[in-house]
RNA sequence: GUCCCCAUCGUCUAGUCUGGUCAGGACAAGAGCUUUUCAAGCUCUCGGCACCGGUUCAAAUCCGGUUGGGGACGCCA
């Protein structure tokens, strides 16, 4: 049995997007499932609109994601090549040359002529039926009535895709071809040229396509977010992954979380479904979540720590590790994505947090200072200053005070973080220190 | 318009190939438990086989049609 060769091919005229992705995704895994090869080429051979930050933003995404290539190549390399091929087809009578006529269209020219500037090679499609087996939806026919004669090599001299990706696929040993669903109708255009070309064909495996919440395919206004967005955005790479498996594919057994390994283990391109899927952002923060609340805490400090240093709150060179990673715990089962963090515990990098007008008016709106500055009294007295030790002088102050505990404590965490919600008080007491603690509380009952 | 593909809760899906388990799970939504708020966790609720016909003792599952959705019809990729 041969070795599974895949490509993924995307055209660096754009970023790498969810659906793109999503693409690269599925060969990727059939490539590991069967250990094969994954291969990216570079489908530039539209030199106007291909960037060189596309190309960046591709292969950045990919890596990113885990999806590393065994083998790179650039169409733009290969421009002899095509035109050789389409030489060939034209000398055996399998191809005409034409040129652009205004509103002809296609015409004719007369053969045995040499390829001369601006004439363009184009193949001849013979009446007859195409038909092939699809991995995912099996047979798929096409009568080539519906199918036009093919341009080959353009007029510019640079090749037509239908026909650099035949010559590609064949020459660079594709064994699957894996792609989305709106190539279905290239396909029979393709199969015609591995024939006339006298290549064998490859299996034919189609995706469906990801459609936007509005309905219809992903677009730019519609979702089709770049995936460098969603690393910005604070997504978990292996959270995106799962999620984008699951979105066509299922583990069986009701699984949702499951981790790259065991995917690939189960993997199996025929039960792909067939049916396009509309992305759902819900699902995807939850799966981040569970992600995040999972992950090793100090793996998660090192995603964390350049959004800390980019807002301020540390240098990166100097700062106390065990502290901030003592604080990722606190909130790792909070956070739907990475920035959250930031958001949401910038009161222990910084004296002058926001504060919830909301929360202010309903927890600090009346005077408090009594009880503050009794809360103060324990707290300085405390030893050791520990979360036990600061929540059970808490509880004796409230007892002595006949209170119940929340009457004090929603009013203390505001003055502490300015925020109704967050980790439980006694926590971010200690955490934030007997010092800063009780600077706050001061600072409240000298008037806010 | 022509051709191609698809059809299970609002969303992602299991089940369809190899008819026969109250159509199962997850997200979202709603309720509750826990509690110090939020998140997490746990429990429960809501909600679906697009429609019509056929085959069969039996259809989500097989067949046909209808409707609906999507895609393709470039010297873009």
């Amino acid at each position: 049995m041969d070795t599974v060769r895949v490509r993924f091919a995307p055209s660096p005229t754009g970023n790498l997007h969810i659906g793109g992705a999503r693409t690269a995704l599925f060969n990727w895994f059939y490539a590991k499932s069967k250990q094969g090869k994954f291969i990216l080429r570079i489908e530039d051979t539209d030199q106007a609109r291909s960037k060189k930050e596309y190309f960046d933003e591709i292969t950045f995404s990919l890596n990113w994601l885990g999806f590393h290539w065994d083998e790179l190549y650039y169409q733009s390399r290969r421009f002899d090549i095509y035109r050789d091929y389409a030489r060939k087809l034209l000398d055996e009578g399998r191809a005409y040359l034409s040129r652009k006529v205004p509103d002809a269209g296609l015409e004719q020219a007369v053969q045995d002529q040499p390829v001369e500037q601006g004439e363009a090679i184009v193949f001849k499609v013979l009446p007859q039926k195409v038909a092939f087996r699809d991995l995912i939806r099996g047979e798929i026919s096409f009568d080539t009535e519906v199918i036009k004669d093919q341009v080959l090599i353009k007029s510019d001299g640079t090749p037509a895709y239908n026909f650099a990706c035949v010559v590609d696929d064949a020459l660079m040993g594709i064994t699957h071809v894996i792609r989305g669903d709106d190539h279905i109708s290239n396909t029979p255009k393709q199969i015609l040229l591995y024939r006339a070309l006298g290549f064998s064909l490859p299996s034919f495996a189609h995706l469906p396509l990801i459609l936007s919440k509005e309905g219809g395919r992903l677009s730019k206004r519609k979702g089709a977010t770049a995936i460098s967005e969603y690393r910005e955005m604070g997504y978990l790479p292996e959270a995106l992954v799962n999620y984008l498996l699951l979105l066509g594919w299922s583990p069986g057994g009701d699984r949702e979380i499951i981790g790259t390994e065991e995917s690939i283990r189960l993997f199996d391109i025929a039960h792909v479904n067939k049916t396009a899927a509309v992305l759902d952002l819900d699902k995807l923060d939850w799966m981040n979540n569970q992600y995040l609340k999972t992950k090793d805490p100090s793996l998660l400090m090192e995603e964390v720590l350049p959004l800390l240093e980019k807002a301020g709150y540390i240098d990166t060179n100097n700062f106390d590790r065990n502290y901030v990673l003592s604080l990722i715990q606190l909130f790792q089962a909070r956070l739907t994505t990475l920035p959250d963090f930031v958001e949401r515990a910038d009161f222990f990098f910084r004296d002058d947090f926001p504060l919830d007008r909301e929360a202010r008016e309903k927890f600090l709106s009346k005077d408090l200072s009594a009880e503050f500055s009794l809360f103060i009294e324990r707290l300085k007295k405390l030893e050791p200053f520990d979360i036990a030790a600061v929540e059970s002088a808490f509880r004796d102050l409230v007892q002595e005070l006949a209170i119940q505990s929340k009457v004090l404590i929603h009013p203390v965490r505001v003055a502490l973080t300015g925020k109704t919600v967050g980790p439980g008080l006694f926590e971010v007491i200690y955490y934030l220190g007997r010092e800063r603690t009780i600077a706050r509380l001061e600072w409240w009952i000298k008037g806010g």
